[in-house]
DNA sequence: CGGATTCTTGAAGTCGCTCAACGAACGTGG
DNA sequence: CCACGTTCGTTGAGCGACTTCAAGAATCCG
């Protein structure tokens, strides 16, 4: 399963951020050349091979990570060991903003593949918001957008069915990798069946039977973590409420329980 | 229901944050004087009435809340109605943040019941995070506890039971009154069983049922909304993963399904 | 190739949901 | 003050979605 953790890996020289593809999505986001410059000097970057921890829970915090490329499960255990999978990160995403409370690690980051992060300490960070106040805004804007996702997820794991779920689930995927340049049709499940399903709150048995209907229905072709999404529009329906037929048609879902919202005269 | 919403009520001079019992909980931690005072500045005190809307979603975002006094629930709907309770939220915490992203609220803040709130200019906040370092600091650090606040309620609804999921709302209420200086054990419970139901991902009838449960067991009093928590250590084995038998005892949780961590030698 | 891991599929069980009816509390107006 | 309507909360019966348990197939990787 899960090596033990891999964080203080040998430095990859040289890190140019300036040269970073994923600059856009990253801190960098809108600052000048000085200014990238500056960043520079405070970012190291790490492999971190498969399975292995960039962070676990309650390790002191130092720095906060932006992944270079590869991917990342972000996930909490309770008590009796069953792990709540909080995210999947990708490139350009940061890792680490919910250390900055406790002084510790709130959760574990595992990488899905080997991988390389942007080591950026928190304390130069700090210091650098001082001299660059455009990044404050930016670090800023991606705290806000980290609370965003996690509400989504909230909503995913509050109110929906397992269709929905997943649905979701593959359309944020997408999405994601569109933002990135890579096709939204096609891509590579970097994740296992149980990461799945300790994502959307299901059972891997759930989370399997789901591929199975979907693949049936012709909304999505999977083999070997290859996926390619074949019927979008359903998966958008899906998404947004309908509920799926037996015969592999779509329906208009039952009507919401909450009373619609009064408007003042 | 909720009426519409009532941002840009009367101010409610004069606010003193220097004297505010909640200074500590809330941006104001560990400033000097000098600089209260320079926060005092930017801040206007609102009142908002009992289903009220503080913001909706959608409005743009010009300003964070902190609460004074009262209770605010936060609520994100999806495409067909059903509202996800993102949290509930009581004096000195701080709302909008989810907003900062996007330039718009990203869910709606509902008064649970006739409130005051400390109404603080973001951009303004900006400009004071230059001249006081540490005000900057306490803010990614509020940041950074929404994002574990809302990994914890991620935990709550993607694995645990409903009966869990409602030991763990009490004792999280219960802790959070105790930090304000208030009763543990006994406390008025603010919202609606709708309103709970949305927060923990159950119908109101499951809620309903969930305290005569707890109520029968002999683990809470509770009428109109008047709480008392009577069996403070059968809530926590609850929560933290015993299952409650028939004859209102508690069993050990059958074991994860996931596999414990291997430990490299 | 062989063992471990990951994934799939089936059958049975259970938890929480749906639907329905009723009771209690609240507040509004007569 | 009481009658009334409305909202809120409770309770029961039946059902359905997802889980649990179990076994087997496919895949990975040394």
């Amino acid at each position: 399963m899960c090596k033990q953790h891999g964080a203080g890996q040998a430095p990859v020289p040289p890190n140019r951020c300036a040269e970073c593809r994923f600059a856009g999505m990253c801190l960098l986001r809108g600052l000048e050349p000085v200014e990238v410059a500056l960043f520079d000097g405070i970012v190291r970057r790490h492999r971190i091979g498969r399975d292995m921890y960039l962070y676990r829970i309650g390790q002191p915090f130092t720095s906060l990570y932006a992944i270079h490329f590869g991917h990342f499960k972000t996930a909490q255990v309770d008590r009796r060991g069953a792990q709540q999978v909080t995210g999947f990160a990708m490139s350009g995403e940061l890792l680490g903003l919910d250390a900055i409370a406790g002084g510790r690690h709130a959760c574990d980051a595992v990488a899905l593949e080997d991988s390389e992060v942007c080591e950026i300490p928190f304390a130069r960070l700090q210091e650098l918001f001082g001299k660059i106040p455009h990044l404050l805004q930016q670090f800023h804007c991606m705290m806000s957008q980290e609370i965003q996702r996690e509400q989504a997820l909230m909503l995913v794991l509050g109110n929906m069915r397992a269709e929905q779920r997943f649905a979701c689930f593959l359309l944020n995927l997408s999405e994601r990798y569109a933002q990135r340049g890579y096709s939204p049709v096609s891509f590579q499940l970097r994740m296992s069946r149980d990461d799945i399903g300790g994502y959307l709150g299901l059972t891997i048995e759930s989370v399997s039977r789901l591929v199975a209907k979907f693949r049936n229905n012709g909304w999505i072709r999977l083999d070997n973590r290859k996926l390619e999404i074949v019927d979008r529009a359903s998966l958008e329906a899906l998404a947004g409420g309908m509920r799926s037929a037996p015969g592999a048609g779509l329906q208009p879902p039952p009507p919401s329980r909450t009373i619609p919202l009064r408007v003042a005269a």
